[in-house]
DNA sequence: GCTGCTATACTACCATACAAGCAGTTATTG
DNA sequence: CAATAACTGCTTGTATGGTAGTATAGCAGC
């Protein structure tokens, strides 16, 4: 219970069905879902280990607030991972992979709604790393991007432009498919930048979600 | 105390006193350190997340042998992060920077028996991510250091020559002083492919330290 | 001698009770 | 009236008992 505890946890706080600077108590959650304390505990604990959460001792439990230097420092690692993950699956895609890459194009253009284009999306960069043969590296790129998805959360109602996302993945996927290393760098740089445009005025329209300091 | 209690099993973990394999008791480490089941079992969690433990119901907990694979994508996450930290340090580094890495560089000749080097090792590397202004990506690369380390105190009594490993950081910090990316990323890159060499062997000699999957 | 069942001794897991600390409010006192 | 002290309601932290599952050692039966 307490490993699925956190993942439900962990999916409405990314989503910010559980917004930022919310007060989590551990009684609450508890008797919310018809379990004991201990499990919430320990799914607190994972969520604190995430940077998702902070346990503050006797004082409460609060989903953290988006600090945009975290933002940023998590882009500029899964720039930097994905980049030399593209590089590689660029090198390694045999037929059947770059096959499977053009199914997940297909699922994100039919997905026109925004929740069905974001997990298509995670399928897609997913599936790049196992390409790549670096699936345990994709856990750590998994584990990042948390702190980028809560943001594009905020923004999935009216800011991100779908058909240009998917233009920058149908790039990243012919580059890989053309065996071609750098293009496909560049590619992931260019689709990486996205969300720098973003944050700024997101942080300007939510500041209650945002940290100050 | 549970938190105290992570810290200190981590650290027995890293540095292989607790040789991969190892079960753990939950009631073991409570009687050991004077505490309840429950802080210990908390401490679990916390290493199972940076997998460092396996936990398996109702069978018990386990250090985590070590898979190959892991380290391999630990590495290879590791070398793409600091190339890129590396590149922005070169870019940041004033004056004082460059003689905060200095004062590292001596502390690494100072002490040139290998624990003392391993800590003056990490905080050389983190100090540069500092420069570039990179706070919370390193711990990303400090939780996937883990990883390495425990491959690097299997070795640290033979394999690994200390003067080749600082000849290596004296061309980083050189080339960051230089203000010379290129340069940078071409020294850490270096400096990252160290491991390859020593992994082989090692789970050649310590074959029961690996996990053979 | 070999196979299959059973008792037992472990394990992690969950629930519950108690302890300790912080904060805001209320009562008390100078 | 003001300042302070105690009280009350909350929080997380810790300890412990009971539950369910697994693995194993030993015995029974073939």
């Amino acid at each position: 219970m307490g490993a699925q505890l956190h993942q439900l946890l962990r999916e409405a706080i990314v989503q910010t069905t559980l917004k930022p600077g919310t007060a989590l108590s551990e009684t609450d959650i508890a008797t919310r879902y018809q379990v004991s304390r201990q499990p919430v505990r320990e799914a607190f604990i994972r969520l604190a280990q995430e940077d998702l959460v902070e346990i503050r001792p006797q004082r409460g439990t609060f989903v953290r607030r988006i600090v945009a230097a975290n933002v940023l420092d998590a882009r500029f690692v899964r720039e930097a991972v994905e980049v030399a993950v593209a590089r590689e699956a660029a090198m390694n895609a045999d037929a059947a992979a770059i096959a499977r890459l053009h199914v997940t194009l297909k699922a994100q253009a039919a997905a026109h709604d925004n929740p069905g284009f974001l997990s298509a999306d995670e399928a897609m960069h997913r599936e790049i790393a196992l390409i790549a043969g670096r699936e345990s590296a994709w856990r750590i790129v998994d584990q990042v991007k948390a702190q980028m998805d809560r943001v594009r959360y905020l923004s999935y109602v009216d800011v991100s432009p779908i058909d240009q996302l998917l233009s920058q993945h149908r790039a990243i996927v012919d580059a890989i498919a053309a065996h071609d290393a750098d293009a496909a760098e560049m590619a992931v740089r260019i689709h990486m930048a996205e969300i720098l445009q973003q944050l700024p005025e997101l942080a300007r329209r939510y500041p209650e979600m945002f940290e100050t300091s």
